[in-house]
Order: structure tokens, then sequence, then C-alpha cells
DNA sequence: AACCAGACTTAGAAGCTTACTA
DNA sequence: TAGTAAGCTTCTAAGTCTGGTT
């Protein structure tokens, strides 16, 4: 099967080295370049497969799929839909879920080609499909590939018939599928797990989406966009006037990009949309290959294949091109040498010494470290050389702690009797031993692939005889790693002093570097330990064995003329090269997808923190220009070409939605997509619901499988192009089949220097918080209430991005007891307040000193008691609103921090409120450099100066 | 000019620590 | 004081996007 093809152990083994060696992978390029080929190989080998294999996708795990309705922009307006719609959606996709599960089963079983991983994958499926929303009877053929129809013979009598059907138009399609081609995975992914999890969400979220609906804001503040976009329809247009030009006939088509911009292309080419569309319609992919390759296609894809095994050499050639070099082979452009080397050793002379010299070594320099002052970077000018240091000097990386063998009293039983394992064979044992109780175990394709992965590693008479995973027995394997844990917690004190103090030490002399003189926390200075690999979603390699990284895969990158770091003891690294143009401090590659792993600093370093300041000062560029783009899309609406128009709705998405821009996949990755990889089944289309107009129902997985779901209304026209994009595509089609991120991105950069789609998210992101502080924040209120505004303010932003967690899994319980804790204190203060009225009148009526005395105190009491009511309502509030949305990721990542420095100025609330130590730290520059009047939507700073101009002077705040 | 690997950002889960409660 | 929940940190997967290669 394809997975073991992945794994580039060499059959059986003598590997009596270490994992790593047994993977290949370990020594050097050689290998490592093998296996890059290999994985090509195989993959144009699934392609063909997996044309033919039905996607059922929509592993509709899903969650929630209010949330997002109520979300930024649309949200005032959907909110008023309410409650209702959201029950009757839900019960909606329940049963479509049961619908859409037969369908695709009847589909699957069709399918006679899939691989054995596909069967396993939709077993998986099948269980949990209940929950599974409905898709039309179209979606039942769901082989999304455009490409993939071309096999007909082989494939589905129901996408049979549609192709021939539909020949002429498949074929365009099929070509367009240059992004599609992968695609063709139908790769039936089922997240079961994670579909129990989003039911759960999803319903946790529809709560709390009414909550928010009611609670987030009456006014609009959202979404910037909204009322613009809403109110510009043209007035005349029907369909039919909106003619446009689908398709640009290779050939014809010389130029295109240039094109793109000047948009409103020829009249010459008009036609009638829907007949174009027929006709025309030359997708992207026609478009980007020689006709040669068009007509090759006809019968299958093989240019894509082609294509990608003539690259293969490429890869080898690169890396080899590094390996020949010297240690320090990948040095930089000649210029860059000599400037860096300039720069290099002063600072490092100076400063190092001063501030770090000892440091690596005591653990109690941490601490003094805390008090050093902090390098205010940002305060000095950056130049703009492309360098990203002069000197670097750090210890290399941690590696992982050799394995130890279980005590021999700890048995590994094989259908009911005891065996002894090799070293390696046990080692994965204990890997897989330690997940038996996680929901990974429970999944087909987790299992297969352990077990292939892991026969891999036995020796001969090891591999004769295991060969069912279900006749292993782990238990005493896993009650060992249990009772190893429990130990671990009840630790006493002196131990757990102890191992702090060890901890610290290893974070003094691996966790620092030194760069230009500057010592700099490291982010992940230690090396991933072998395990098994837990995608997220149906990841069709989960349960594969991640080898353990050795010395010898490990490639340094330091300062020549820096302490280079020692391998451990008997082993060398890969290599040492001084690469001053990148950060990282080593690599490796990972044995799974082949992918690079980087040890990088941490957030609260200059390289991580300047390029964070860059990236909102970006997004504030983006603000200037913003009102011009969304005009400009708006009127793309209308092009006669689709491509224009494809790009002017993915980008409206992108937009007002705050969609990812949504690269290609390979096909053996989770079936996830972005805005540009929408597939047709992703959305649906209603002219008509729940009393509002043109209303699209967005459903897919997205990053991590996270479900999208989100029900918005949209401007007419961008409704009636969607329902052109969809014509005469299957469900598996892609939505946008002339478009993919790097057109996209390419047109976005003309439109303003260094514009990506991923700005508007940060825009969008950053502006939402800015404008729902505005509206939420009561300056009157106490520090308490004005935190949980803030919070609000946050969520509406992890609502617009779609940032979701799971429900704690305490949170019915830990919220009942602060409902009671509510209710209790409710009645004290009924009771008070009752006796206080008779204090009250006591008093007055005459009442003695001593009277008035016990009512003010009781008065006095009660204001304390309503208080702390108010208190404990507020963080149930909160605490509820945030059950499963997650304010971390967007606080991190999206969110200008000198918005939230400034708001904390402005209305007194201290920072720590806002931002616990970690995120202070890394937010330093803003804290520093924000004052209370900072305006997100001001004048952009102006970060850098390139060597050029030596201009001074960089912080212009707005 | 297409394409892909490399570099880096963004992401949620798991693990660990601290704070709070009974 | 133990048990639990909340909060924070670590981990590493999974995105985006660019620049170098062909």
């Amino acid at each position: 099967m394809s997975e073991m093809e992945d794994f580039n152990v060499p059959g059986d083994g003598g590997e009596a080295i270490s994992n790593g060696m047994t993977n290949g992978i370990s020594n050097g390029t050689s290998e490592h370049r093998e296996h890059k080929e290999h994985k090509h190989r195989h993959k144009d080998k699934e392609r063909d497969k997996d044309r033919h294999r039905d996607k059922d996708r929509h592993k509709s795990s899903h969650k929630d799929k209010d949330r997002h309705s109520s979300s930024h922009k649309s949200s005032h307006k959907d909110k008023e839909q309410g409650d209702k719609d959201r029950h009757k959606d839900k019960e909606r996709s329940d049963k479509d879920k049961h619908r859409e599960r037969s369908d695709r089963d009847k589909h699957r079983d069709k399918d006679k080609e899939r691989s054995d991983k596909d069967k396993h994958r939709d077993k998986d499926k099948d269980r949990h499909r209940d929950k599974d929303k409905e898709r039309s009877d179209k979606d039942k053929s769901r082989d999304k590939d455009k490409d993939r129809h071309r096999d007909d013979k082989r494939h589905s009598s129901s996408s049979g018939e549609k192709k021939d059907r539909d020949k002429d138009r498949d074929k365009d399609r099929r070509s367009s599928s240059h992004k599609s081609s992968h695609r063709d995975k139908d790769k039936d992914r089922h997240r079961d797990r994670d579909k129990d999890k989003e039911r759960s969400r999803d319903k946790d979220r529809e709560r709390e989406k009414v909550k928010l609906e009611v609670k987030v804001e009456p006014e609009p503040v959202l979404q910037p966009m909204e009322e613009e976009m809403i109110v510009k329809e043209e007035p005349v247009e029907s369909e039919e006037e909106d003619k446009l030009v689908i398709s640009e006939p290779v050939k014809e088509e010389p130029v295109e990009e240039e094109e793109e911009e000047e948009e409103v292309p020829v009249v010459s080419k008009e036609e009638p949309l829907e007949e174009e569309m027929e006709e025309d319609d030359v997708p992207l992919f026609n478009r980007m290959y020689t006709k040669q390759e068009e007509e090759e296609d006809e019968d299958d894809d093989k240019p894509l294949a082609v294509r990608r095994k003539v690259k293969e050499p490429k890869e080898k050639k690169r890396k080899k091109m590094k390996e020949d070099d010297d240690d320090y082979g990948d040095f930089k452009p000649e210029k860059k040498r000599i400037k860096k080397e300039k720069k290099e050793k002063k600072p490092k002379a100076v400063k190092f010494t001063s501030a770090h010299r000892a440091e690596p070594i005591s653990p109690s320099k941490k601490t003094k470290k805390e008090e050093e002052p902090v390098w205010k970077w940002w305060e000095e000018t950056k130049r703009d050389d492309g360098l990203k240091w002069h000197f670097l000097e750090h210890k290399g990386p941690m590696m992982a702690e050799n394995y130890k063998r279980l005590p021999s009293n700890v048995k590994f039983y094989y259908n009911g009797e005891t065996m002894e394992l090799s070293d390696l064979t046990e080692e994965a044992a204990g890997f897989y031993a330690r997940m038996i109780e996680h929901d990974y175990t429970t999944k087909p394709v987790f299992n297969s692939n352990f077990m292939s992965d892991w026969r891999k590693l036995m020796t001969p008479k090891e591999k004769e005889k295991i060969t069912d995973l279900k006749k292993c027995d782990f238990r005493r394997i896993h009650a060992f790693y249990v009772q190893q844990n429990e130990e671990r917690k009840n630790r006493s004190k002196d131990e757990r002093k102890a191992l702090k103090e060890t901890n610290e030490a290893l974070i003094a002399e691996y966790g620092w570097c030194n760069i230009d003189g500057h010592k700099q926390r490291i982010g992940n200075f230690k090396i991933e330990p072998p395990g098994l690999f837990r995608g997220r979603g149906e990841h069709p390699k989960q349960g594969m064995i991640k080898k353990r990284i050795m010395p010898e895969d490990v490639i340094i990158n330091c300062s020549k003329d820096s302490a280079v770091p020692k391998p451990p003891a008997g082993h060398r690294w890969k290599e040492v090269r001084a690469d001053n143009t990148v950060t990282w401090l080593a690599c490796w590659t990972e044995n799974i997808q082949s992918q690079t792993k980087y040890v990088m600093l941490n957030a609260a370093s200059k390289l991580k923190g300047e390029k964070d300041w860059q990236k909102y000062e970006t997004a504030r560029r983006l603000h200037k220009v913003v009102d011009r783009i969304r005009e400009q899309y708006r009127l793309d609406f209308k092009s006669k070409e689709m491509r224009i128009r494809q790009r002017a709705v993915a980008l409206y998405f992108i937009d007002k939605l705050a969609l990812r821009a949504g690269n290609e996949k390979d096909e053996d990755q989770a079936d996830t997509v972005g805005c540009c990889s929408l597939r047709v089944e992703h959305l649906q289309l209603y002219e008509q619901k729940n009393g509002k107009e043109y209303v699209v129902i967005f459903d897919f997985l997205g990053k991590d499988s996270i479900r999208y779901y989100n029900e918005v209304a949209v401007e007419k026209r961008v409704f009636k192009n969607l329902q052109l994009f969809k014509e005469n595509k299957e469900p598996g089609n892609d939505l946008f089949d002339r478009l993919n991120t790097q057109i996209l991105n390419k047109h976005l950069n003309e439109l303003m220097d260094g514009l990506t789609a991923k700005v508007f998210r940060t825009y969008n992101a950053s502006r939402t918080l800015q404008e729902q502080l505005e509206l939420l924040t009561n300056s009157d209120d106490p520090v308490i209430a004005k935190v949980l505004q803030y919070n609000r303010a946050n969520r509406a932003v992890a609502l617009l991005c779609n940032h979701q967690r799971a429900a704690p899994k305490t949170f019915d319980k830990s919220m009942a007891t602060l409902q009671k804790k509510i209710d209790d204190k409710r009645d004290l203060v009924e009771e008070a307040e009752r006796e206080c009225k008779q204090l009250k009148k006591a008093a007055k009526s005459g009442g003695s000193q001593k009277e008035k005395i016990a009512y003010e105190k009781k008065k006095k009491a009660l204001d304390r008691l309503r208080e702390q009511l108010e208190k404990l309502e507020l963080s149930a509030t909160d605490k509820e609103e945030n059950k499963t949305i997650a304010l971390g990721t967007s606080k991190l990542n999206y969110l200008d921090p000198r918005i939230s420095v400034a708001w904390c100025k402005r209305y007194d609330v201290p920072i720590e409120k806002v931002y616990n130590k970690t995120q202070r730290s890394k937010f330093q520059w803003a804290i520093d450099m924000a004052t209370a009047d900072y305006n997100f939507m001001g004048e952009p700073m102006n970060i850098s100066r390139s060597n050029d101009d030596d201009g001074e002077e960089e912080e212009e705040e707005e």
C-alpha cells in the first residue's frame, strides 16, 4: 500500500542503530533526496488512483453553524434572525447528513478503485455519518475532481453518465484543474472524532451565538464593507446584462496576466453568460499549459503527472548544490556577506560579553535576565539589507532523550503470549501503547498506518509473528506509562524543585542564543521526539511513525566565527552553514511529509517582533486603499472575463468573511479548503432564506479541519456570479476554476505593495477590534466590566476568524458551580436588601443614632454584595461566551497590539488584564510605543529604510 | 512563467502550573 | 490540604507566500 511506500525503510531489518537510521533519511542527503523522489513518484501514482475515489468530503463534522453568521459584518442583521433559524438549520443539516451519507455510500460502493486506505476511511466515516449534512442530489456524485471524470469507464455510473452529458464542458473543466488536479484526491475523509467533538461544539456554539448576538453590539461596527457593498447594486443589470467572456482560449490568450488589471475587456468576446459558460469557458488550467498538453489531457491527466515528475530533479539539484558546498556552503551573496562580516564582530564583542557571556550555564541567570533591560530594538533604525543577522551563536538544538527500555516485568503480549521485543519494536509499541486511550487508535487509518510502519522496524522474526494489530496487547505497557505519569504528578516538593532546576539549566544552556550581540530566547530548541504522527482531521498519514532525529539529520545555522555547536559525542551534524538571510538556527527534515522543521527564535525576539510589527503596518497601509479595492472588485463582478469575476468574488469573500487564501493541497493531506480552493459542494445558494435575500451557506472544513459554517446574505451580483460559477459543475469541482492563490496574490500585489490575501484577515481583525472597543467600552464602568468589554471585542474577532476550541471537558460542571454561587450570592443580596429596608425605616422614623449607623453599615454591606454579585455574573457571561471560542489565536496573531495597549491606557485598565506575561513580552514593542490615542486606521509607520536612504527616524506614530 | 521547496506564520491540543475551592 | 479548574506554556501540525530553479 501506498503508506508503506512512503515510508522509506528498507524492508527488514538489521536496523540495529537508531530509528533515525532506519528510515533511511538520516544519513545525509542522498537518502533524503531519494526519499523525496520517492514521494513524488508515489504521489503520481496516487493521483491516478485518486481520481477515482469518491470524495466524500464533507466531513461534516461540523460544529455550529451559526457561530459565524453572527459575525462581524453581517452580524447585526443576522442577529435578528435568531435562534429559530439556527435550530431549523441544524435540524436540516442533521437530516441532510443522513441523506448525504447514504448517497455517499452508494457512490462509494461503486468505486472499486479505491484504495484500502480510502475504504478504511469510509468506514470510519460511516460510523459517524449521521450527522452529515444533506446534500443536494447533485452532490451525490461528488467525485469532485473535475479531472476525475475522465476515467469514466472506471467511474461510477452516475458520474459516467454525467460525463457524457457534459463532455465538452468537462473537458474544459478537466483541464481547468490546475489547481484542482490535486484535489482529485477524493479522499473520503472522515472525521469521526472531530465530528463528535464538533457536534457538541456546534450545539454549544449555537447556544452561544444566541447569547452573543444579543450581547455583542447592536451596531454593526463590524464590517466596514457591509453597507457599501449592499448599496451599490446597480439598478439595471439583469443577468444578461453582465456579459462576460468566459473563455480565453489558450492560444488566443497569450498575455493574460497583464490584462488582468486593466479589466473590462474587449467587447468582442462577449456573449451571454450561460452560453459562454458552456462553450468558451477555458479554465485556468488550460490557459496555463500548452495545447499539446491539453490534448493529452483529454484522456487523462498526464500532464500533471508528467509535470511533477519532471520537477523532481530540481529538488535534488538544489540540495546537491548545497551539499556540495563546504560547510558554509550556502552562504549569501557576496555583497551581503561583506556587509555582514563588517558589522558582525563589533556588536558581538560588545554586547555579547556584557549581557550574556556567562549566562548559558547557570540557572540563576534566568532571573537576572528578566531584570536585564529590554532591548528596545524598535527604537533602533532598521536596515533593510535583507539580512536577518550579522552574528549568530547558539548551542545547537537539544536532542531527544535516548530510548530507555521498559523494565523487564513490563511485557508485551501477542496473541495471548508474552513476547520479547527488540529495541526499536518495543519503542514503537510504547508510542502506540501510550495512545490506546486516545480516539486516534479507534481509527482504521491510524491503525493501519501504524502497523505498516511498525512492521518496518521489526526484526524479521518479529515481523513474521506480529501480523495483526488486534492480537497485540499493549495494556501492560500502557499501564506502565500511566503509572509513570502518576509518579510524576505525585513527586515531592523537593523532587519538583530539583526537576525544575534541571529544566531551567537546560533552558539556560540551550534556550538562548546570541544574535548580533543580544541574548534572545529560542522558541523551540528541542528536537521533536519520535512518536506517532497526529495529523488533524482525517489525515491519511495519521499513525505513521515519526522517526527519531539524529544529529546527522540536523543542519546547523550560525556565524562562521561563532562557537559552532558541538554535536553529541560520537555524532556529527548533517551540515553546518552560515546563512544569514534566514532566521532559523537549526533544521531537519521530518519523515512523514518530508517537510523541513526549524528551530527559531521565540515570539519576543527582535526578529519575530519586527516582522510582526511590519505585518500590522502592512495592514494599516491596506486601510488606505481598501475602499478603492472594494470598489474595484465590485466593478469586477461585472467583468466580461470569467477569471476576473472569479477573482473579484473570491476577494469579496476574503474581505467580507476573512477567509484564508486557500492554497492547493496534495492528496496526502487532510482535505481542507480555503477561499480559492472552495468547491461547489461547499456552498449552497438560496435566493431567499429566513427573510433574507441572496443567502449563501458556507460549509467546509478549513485549516486544522475546523469547520466553517456561515450563512451570509451577499450582494445580488455576487449571488448571480456564484450561480454562474456553480453551473454545470459537480459538487467536487472547484468553485473558482480559474483562480488560485498565486493569481490572486499577484493581483493584490499590483493593487498595493506587499498586499496578499492574508493581509485582509489581519486588517479586518484589527479593525474590528478597534471598532468594537469603541463601541462597547463604557468609560464609567469598573475595570472588571471593561475587561469583559474587551473580551467581547476580542470575541467578535475570534468569531470573524472562526477561531474555535473544544469546549473544556468540565465546562458544564464548572458552569453549574458558578451558577450556584451566583444564586447564593443573589439570595444574600436579597436578604441584605430586606434588612436594609427595615433598618432604613427604623432610622428614618426618628431612629436613634445607633440605628442610623446600623443602617449605613448595612447599606455598605449591601453595596459590596451587589458588587460581588455583579462580578460573578460578569464572569459567568464571559465564561459562557468563551465556551467554544478561542481568543488566544486572534490576540496573538491578528490584533495589532497597539490597539489593545492604547485602549488600556485610555481607560486605565492595567495591561496585565489583557495580556499575560508571555504576551506582554511578545508585545513589548507595542506596549512601549503606543500611546492612548493610537489609531489603527491612522497613518502607517515606516519601519525600515533601505540601505540607500539613510534617513533617520522611523516611527511616525499617526 | 510555472512550479515547488523553503521559510515563516498561524493554529488547536496536550501538558503543566498556579489559583481557587471544599 | 487535597482536589479541581483555570490559565499558561509547549508542542507541532497546517497554513501562507516568496524566490530560486528549470
